[in-house]
DNA sequence: TACACAACCTGAAGTTACTATAGAGTCAAA
DNA sequence: TTTGACTCTATAGTAACTTCAGGTTGTGTA
């Protein structure tokens, strides 16, 4: 099958899959004599593993090494258990990050129950007095 | 005072004050002889105002509006609540994608729970057996 | 056979909010 | 006067794509 029909049976753009090649992590296909890209039943099977590992928010990289790890049949999957197990923890710094950001803002929030003049809005009061304070590093990717 | 000590006492990197200016955020502040720049209380003020929307994970297409209404103070802030109640509503749909995520992946994960062949992992059979579903449109800038 | 039109090709630029680097100028203290 | 910290501008890199420009290939129809 031509791009066109890979894409949509993946559910994703053309751009995408000509994307993830570039990237490394699609082989190259063949080409027709018109340089057409051609794939066969095998980068289906990648590029759909590709889109869910993609749906579970995993990184390019994670996927990567996924991949290279899936590609040695015979090995332990210890490896495999781990990238997962990290990228869980992953998902999890980010939702505690976002269930305190939103205790922040719904604090705030209620510090201006109805419309009334912009400089007495309590939360723009409350968003000039807040103290600042350093981030700490992150550890996902996770936006 | 200059640069340096602005971004100090604003808790950012000097490049970062730079870049507000240049995005517009922050405007111009004057210059020495020498070229440098010199800021004063207002323009902290500012700064200190811009951070904390960061801190709460807004975007500075948020932060513009915020400072585009702040600058109306005589203006009802309907709209400031507005931009807010938006911003909420963005953190507490991330957090409902990221809660889903996480059940994915756990049950994924509860597949493989000991290391053994790659080509018999669960975890990898799971990912390639999934059905990849067309992800709903986003509302937020949030990752 | 001719032509329109869809689908394909490559390469480069745009997105967000910075960070990092290069190369040069300014300024205060020793 | 020289050292070193600080500042300046401009450019490129990050992640995972999307969009665009400009050109080629293949197909259905008149």
């Amino acid at each position: 099958m031509k791009i066109g029909e890979l894409a949509q049976v993946a559910q994703c753009s053309v751009e995408t899959v000509r994307y993830y090649e570039k990237e490394g992590l699609l082989p190259e296909p063949a080409r027709t004599s018109g340089n057409f890209r051609v794939y066969g039943a095998d980068h289906l099977e990648r590029l759909r593993f590709i889109r869910n590992c993609r749906a579970l928010d995993m990184s390019h990289e994670e996927i990567h090494t996924l991949l290279r790890l899936a590609d040695q049949p015979a090995d332990d999957c210890g490896a495999i258990n781990s990238v997962f197990d990290e990228h869980i923890a992953h998902v999890d710094e980010r939702i505690q990050e976002l269930v305190l950001l939103k205790t922040q803002l719904s604090v705030l929030r209620q510090r201006c129950e109805t419309a009334h003049a912009v400089d007495d809005c309590g939360i723009l009061l409350g968003l000039a007095a807040m103290e600042t304070e350093p981030k700490p590093p992150r550890h996902t990717h996770l936006g």
